[in-house]
RNA sequence: CCGGAUGUGGUGAAAUUGGUAGACACGUCAGACUUAGGAUCUGAUGCCGUAAGGUGUGGGGGUUCGAGUCCCUCCAUCCGGACCA
């Protein structure tokens, strides 16, 4: 009976549906264990061979946990809620509830395709209602919560008002917008000075500010979904605009958040992202006062380098500066409102393409507070606002920017550090001993700063600080297809709907146009706007909203008094393993985090950290073929004569094509190839010039390609038949070879491979264990269809293990025709290949090398094969140990030697040392790491019984010439080094 | 520019604590069985060399009896962040 494996995937798929299988419970007296996969964005395009890495690699840890004895939780779902499908639905004219639901059955079909162990009793949709409700609520919860900073932790906004009403506003207490006042000022507020307050508090607030304007999105964006000036989707152009925007104000768990870090087990370059993004920095805010024409004005800088103080040389500040109209004087006044107004003309993409050395002295000095000495004070647009304090003390010889603005405006420069200082270059060194530093000289700088520090807090001129690059989030979106927000707007008040009222059901909305004043398309439904007393809140959330917290929803999934009990989220706690893409290492990573600390301050669950141990699986990357075609270009004339001659489109092989270059020699049109910059590519020129015949280089489908090779007539068929008249120079052995580059995967660069088809060609199993061939799966790689005939020759083996092979067709199941398997007792020798991989097979899954299992299973199989053991007692314990990596083989098997039920409820076999003794083994001698022997020693034996054993032998004692021996050394298992 | 990662045959890659580098697989070559094979099986396969032998983990240097592995340095590729004071 040969191997079918398109029955057998079927027949078990079915039978675990049917069965419930994959059915987990919340109540088990086994160990639990939770994985987790970042749960997809149902996009349009469907899988590719790229998205199921992950999610095989979790399943294949999942089934084998479960085998280890465990209560496995590994569930599935989709986070649905978001901006490509609108946009999807803007171009389309397709509502995005229809096609993020269309999309969710199209994944769901080529996930089963797979054989993926979810529970999918547990699915989750964020778009559900039943779903954003408890986003809602728990966005409510965070909206009713402050970050009180002596406890530091969330707690309700009541405890807050009963402060303010205690002991009034003071400095520890103080956000960054609110002002001070006393218990008797706070009770003589009104309403909405009093709400406005606490709006400066509340842990989801809504609040003005510069924000990442996209025009082409219709909205706005968080800081991380802006990527070099353009949106991350779509790469449209963004701009900062001021407008009213829901926050979280997630800078509050800054520290947390980075403190976290060091209790999970993420990789170093993850952990190294995040703690980059929060961007934590310790130094001073110091304050300058200012000498001009009105006095008292004052100056704050922020700089992590106090020790610095004596080499500061000028001051710049943010062309966006409260104080630059007061600061600059009148006779600058024109040269300041000129450079301003050029600073607005340039877009955010264009700063940062081009780094110009710009900016314009405003006129005023700031006076250096130890010894009073004259600053000049400037503007550039390379002190931004948003950073610190946005002004800056200016130290060239420490700070490269510092340094070049201040040779290209001819302002002289202090040297504080000696020799440490070139004139050439700023030398940011801590190490140098402090010159012309008043109080500070002959200090090293490290030193220094904290003395500074504590002489600017003595003086009450500075204060110590720590800042962070990260920005509160933003959380609103002018969107349709998202959460709304459970809020309605009074009198300029945000007031909170009650929880009784959630969910906030998002209304049916056909025509998805944004609203007034840069508002979401909501705000043109009016019936719904309008709402009781006053207007809901028109924006929705954003996509990471409900992502932050959609892992404790798995646990208990059908409860509707409750985002997720207590007594679930004790029971499951923590997602012990987590997998998913590097893409989100500081937007849903951080924003999980975060509200878990919430959630976990607030006493709704126990534990802070989301994540125990996060995988990063790598990216696939498309591998994508070229093929070469000859375009005549320039005069009519020429491309009638070149067409006259080749009335078809002409393809190059790419071998041709590189060989012709190379040697430079004329190609059989006599046209002499040449380099040519401005294309993208090369130009085959004529002997007259102006004409000439480009070579474009265009993708083509990898399905037709096999390896390099075109499969020419398949070609001709493809894109409906648009090089149907395609003719090709081939290779000398008359192939058609394509050219080759690694590409992001993509359907535009015809470099997609559906998993659906190679399931189809091979089967899951197959596919299953190609995709952890590949290679570790951290590591990104193009993909590469060639090699899967290797796994599947592989399982075909195995198969050949229970059956012989033969032509006949036998039904699926109870037939055991041609079966070869016996219950003879196995020989040492095939117990001894059970056991090497028992052992190998766990410790490759266990430490996630699952590379290396499938090969670890293709040298058992290939041994046993060898032995011609066809032993039940041996081949049970193999099919219990493939079971995780190719389920449905593992199943059919298992029933095939008589067993019921799924292979996953027998328990992962134990390995024994006993067989994988060796009796003797050859040790390899080294005299001076140079010269080599072989002796047989017995396995346990002391370092003792060797040194007698190397000292007796006949080669040795040779070599020896009667010298003794300095040393031996005696290395594990393998080697003995003989040092003369 | 800063940070992180990676670099091993024609290819994907193994080598868990420093201990016979290249397991396993693809590809290639040769052979067997075949009317045929894109089926199956056997053998060979890092490179140079007919061979003995030499050489070999991006380059250079170091520690060690011994280095793919540890240290220094340079180079290349990928990813992330970039006017963050």
């Amino acid at each position: 009976m040969e191997y079918r494996f398109r029955d057998i995937e079927k027949k078990w798929q079915d039978w675990w549906k049917s069965n419930n299988v994959y059915k987990v419970s919340n109540d088990s007296p086994k160990p639990k264990y939770y994985v987790l996969d970042m749960f997809p964005y149902p996009s349009g395009a469907g899988l590719h061979v790229g998205h199921p890495l992950g999610y095989i690699a979790s399943d294949i840890y999942a089934r084998f946990k479960r085998l280890k004895g465990f209560n496995v939780l590994h569930p599935m779902g989709y986070d649905a809620f978001g901006l490509p499908a609108e946009q999807y639905a803007i171009e389309h004219g397709i509502h995005p509830a229809i096609s993020t639901e269309n999309n969710i059955n199209n994944f769901r079909k080529q996930l089963d395709n797979i054989g993926f162990c979810f529970d999918w009793s547990r699915e989750v949709r964020t778009s559900e209602p039943n779903f954003y409700k408890w986003t809602q609520w728990i966005f409510l919860n965070l909206f009713h919560s402050f970050y009180n900073r002596k406890t530091n932790k969330a707690e309700p906004i009541e405890n807050l008002i009963k402060i303010f009403e205690a002991e009034g506003n003071y400095a520890e207490l103080r956000s960054p917008n609110s002002e001070l006042f006393s218990a008797a000022e706070w009770k003589s507020f009104d309403e909405l000075k009093k709400q406005n307050i606490l709006m400066d508090y509340r842990l989801s607030y809504c609040g003005y500010g510069e924000v990442n304007w996209c025009e082409a999105l219709g909205t706005v964006l968080a800081n991380d979904e802006v990527i070099n000036g353009v949106s991350e989707r779509g790469g449209h152009p963004v701009v900062k605009k001021k407008l009213r925007q829901w926050y979280l104000r997630i800078t509050e768990y800054a520290d947390r958040l980075l403190e976290g870090l060091q209790k999970v087990d993420f990789s170093d370059s993850m952990k190294e992202m995040q703690s980059n993004w929060i961007g934590k920095s310790s130094g001073a805010e110091i304050e300058f006062l200012v000498r001009n024409q009105k006095s008292g004005i004052s100056l704050r800088v922020y700089t992590t380098r106090p020790d610095t103080i004596f080499g500061v040389d000028f001051m710049v500040i943010a062309p966006e500066h409260e104080l630059v109209e007061q600061i600059k004087t009148s006779g600058q006044a024109k040269a300041v409102d000129e450079y301003i107004a050029y600073v607005k003309s340039r877009s955010e993409r264009e700063r940062m393409a081009e780094k110009k050395i710009t900016g314009v002295f405003t006129g005023s000095y700031a006076l250096n507070p130890f010894n009073v000495r004259e600053i000049p004070i400037w503007i550039s647009e390379y002190v931004l606002i948003g950073y610190g304090t946005g002004a800056i003390m200016a130290v060239p010889c420490g700070d490269q920017r510092d340094f070049l603005f201040a040779k290209h405006f001819n302002i002289p420069i202090t040297n504080i550090i000696g020799s440490h200082y070139n004139g050439d270059e700023a030398n940011p060194t801590k190490d140098a001993v402090l010159e012309n530093s008043d109080f500070i000289n002959g200090m090293v700088m490290k030193d220094a700063i904290d003395v500074v520090i504590q002489k600017l807090e003595e003086k009450g001129i500075g204060v110590r600080k720590v800042n962070y690059k990260m920005r509160d989030a933003a959380f609103s979106r002018q969107r349709y297809w998202g959460e709304p927000f459970p809020i309605i707007w009074k009198n300029g008040i945000a007031e909170s709907l009650d929880d009784s009222e959630l969910p906030v059901l998002l209304p049916h909305l056909d025509d998805l146009k944004p609203g007034p004043d840069g508002e979401g398309p909501l705000s043109n439904l009016a019936e719904w706007k309008n709402y009781k007393d006053g207007t809901r809140e028109v924006n929705t959330m954003p996509g990471y909203a409900g992502s932050s917290w959609y892992f404790l929803r798995y646990m208990d999934p059908d409860n509707d008094k409750e985002f997720c009990s207590r007594k679930a989220s004790d029971y499951w706690g923590q997602v012990d393993l987590y997998i998913g893409g590097t893409e989100h290492a500081v937007g849903h990573l951080l924003y999980s985090r975060m509200w878990t600390k919430f959630l976990y301050d607030m006493g709704l669950i126990s534990h802070e950290e989301p994540y125990k141990r996060l995988v990063n699986q790598g990216m696939i990357q498309g591998s994508s073929r070229f093929v070469y075609r000859l375009n005549p270009e320039g005069s009519e004339e020429h491309i009638k004569k070149v067409r006259e001659k080749y009335p078809n489109q002409i393809f190059f092989s790419y071998g041709l094509y590189e060989k012709y270059l190379a040697i430079g020699k004329a190609s059989p049109w006599n046209f002499t190839p040449i380099v040519d910059q401005q294309f993208p590519g090369y130009i085959f020129k004529d002997e007259e010039g102006s004409d000439h015949i480009n070579v474009s280089k265009i993708h083509v489908d990898v399905n037709i390609v096999d390896g390099v090779e075109l499969d020419t007539k398949a070609f001709k068929k493809w894109k409906g038949g648009e090089f149907a008249d395609a003719e090709f120079i081939y290779e000398d052995d008359g192939k058609y070879i394509c050219g080759v580059e690694v590409e992001k995967m993509s359907k535009s660069k015809f470099n997609t491979v559906n998993p659906d088809d190679l399931v189809m060609k091979y089967g899951a199993d197959t596919f299953r264990m190609y995709e952890m061939f590949l290679g570790p799966v951290e590591m990104s790689k193009p993909w590469d269809t060639k090699g899967i005939e290797g796994v599947h020759r592989f399982l075909k083996k195995l198969w050949r293990l229970f059956f012989k092979e033969s032509s006949q067709v036998s039904p699926v199941g109870g037939d055991l025709e041609g079966a070869v398997w016996n219950e003879e007792k196995a020989t040492d020798a095939e117990l001894k290949v059970l056991h090497k991989t028992i052992k190998k097979i766990e410790e490759d899954t266990e430490r996630f090398s699952f590379n290396t299992g499938v090969s670890t299973f293709m040298i058992c199989v290939n041994d046993l094969t060898d032995l011609k053991c066809y032993k039940k007692e041996v081949l049970e314990q193999l099919l219990i140990l493939l079971a995780p990596y190719a389920p449905h083989v593992s199943e059919e098997l298992w029933s095939v030697l008589g067993n019921s039920g799924t292979v996953l409820d027998a328990s992962f076999p134990k390995w024994n040392d006993k067989y994988l003794k060796e009796t003797s083994k050859a040790y390899p001698v080294a005299i001076n790491g140079k010269t080599r022997t072989e002796l047989t020693l017995a396995l346990d034996i002391t370092q003792q019984q060797v040194e007698e054993i190397v000292m007796k032998d006949a080669i040795v004692t040779k070599w020896l010439e009667g010298k003794q021996p300095k040393k031996i050394i005696y290395v594990k298992n393998k080697m003995i080094n003989v040092v003369v």
